[in-house]
DNA sequence: CTTTATCCTTGATAAACATCAAACATTTAT
DNA sequence: ATAAATGTTTGATGTTTATCAAGGATAAAG
């Protein structure tokens, strides 16, 4: 296991920007922690008590209500979550588990909201930040409401071929079932959501996906920048 | 039409606590207008020149996606909306169309901008703000994503019936159609969806609606404050 | 290497939800 | 007040998605 690389922590966007001084403090506080696979972090409903930062590994953002569950995002390195609840010291929405062996480090909510208040270009850091989420939730949002399973389907697939660099051929990130949860479906759903996608040039094998016509499955897909472009 | 009241909009969250004078720069380059029912204000994708204010009437956000259309939330009187989009200096994610007459202040999001990049009170408010909207949108994700049609429909009942101050009897405040939408299911199942909550006490006549057994509702619908609680 | 557990797929079935068309109600405009 | 336009409900039907059960593949554990 690698050493934590400060310099890496301190190169977020959310953090690159503030004093020295209140980094310090931030770290001063901190924990490091390194997680087995399947630990659930945080509970939603409970305090927030930490902001986490993801280091190393996979997180699995996810929601309870009436014995049902749901994936709702899955954060990877290096990356913080909960930042709302931090800093509006309110109780998480969603609870976290980690998909894998991770390394987390935990900051003290309490801190946060101490250095937000007195560094002033943390907090705009933290707008920034915020405004990201926001926009990021109001676009899975639309994904669910305007699209079918096989829409949402063949557009993760293109956001996956966008993200590998252009590459007609990559590797799922996520065992297909937390895949079809991602993305509001069950199981079997998407294993039937994938055999539709095939006459579009799509072919799954295990965790290797191949897309052999692109054109058509963007055609099909229709993806837009306002639901499918991270960065929009 | 009763004229503005400036210190209305003054004691907002988002502007109560920053400086006078940043506040009359805010004011000073601000536009009010008036505008029909079913005027399109914001089109998404199109760049963000100003930040709203409803101040009466009420304003539709929506989206749309290959030929279809979702209602994503509906502002009311006093409050802004895309504030997200005005500070970031990104594209419009949603459009926003008037649902009746409405007065609108139009804050250019330059100004607003260059307000909060001097003004740390206000960069601290807009935190506060944007924190505020995630959480919402996540609890609206976790609301499709966990429950079915009638749940939800039941569960926006008991919220309006807090937000009437736990009034049994109470108006619906927009068409059924667009709380179709919202609810995202079209008119025809939120009319059966109606009917299929007669047996838990609901019964809906025009816009009236009358909860006749609260305790019957509630063990249906399983509110929970993490989805149903807007100041959670 | 073999066993065991877990995940994935498939088929059959059921539930949830959407679409279409028509009747009915309500609102808006003349 | 009346006509026209728009919104709502209902019934019939079709699509989408979930559930249940079983078999097959894959990966982890002994």
């Amino acid at each position: 296991m690698k050493p934590i690389d400060i310099q890496e922590i301190r190169s977020l966007a959310l953090f690159s920007k503030m004093a020295d001084i209140n980094f310090e403090t931030l770290i001063r506080g901190a924990y490091i922690q390194n997680f087995p696979p399947q630990i659930e972090l945080i509970t939603e409903d409970e305090p927030c008590d930490f902001l986490h930062i993801v280091v190393e590994g996979s997180v699995e953002l996810f929601s309870r209500w009436n014995g049902r569950e749901t994936a709702m995002a899955t954060v990877r390195p290096i990356s913080t979550f909960i930042l709302a609840a931090a800093i509006k010291d309110s109780p998480y929405l969603m609870s976290a588990r980690t998909n894998e062996k991770s390394r987390i480090i935990l900051l003290p909510s309490k801190d946060v909201r101490a250095v937000f208040d007195i560094d002033n270009t943390f907090a705009r850091s933290v707008v920034n930040e915020l405004a990201q989420c926001y926009r990021s939730v109001v676009k899975t949002t639309k994904n669910l409401k305007l699209r079918t399973s096989i829409e949402r389907l063949a557009n993760y697939f293109l956001r996956q071929y966008t993200f590998a660099g252009n590459a007609v051929e990559f590797e799922l990130k996520m065992e297909k079932r937390l895949l079809a949860s991602y993305l509001g479906m069950t199981p079997e759903n998407l294993s039937r959501a994938i055999k539709a996608l095939q006459p579009y040039g799509v072919h799954v094998n295990g965790s290797r996906v191949t897309i052999s016509n692109l054109a058509d499955l963007i055609a099909f897909a229709k993806p837009t920048a306002s639901i499918d472009d991270p960065s929009y």
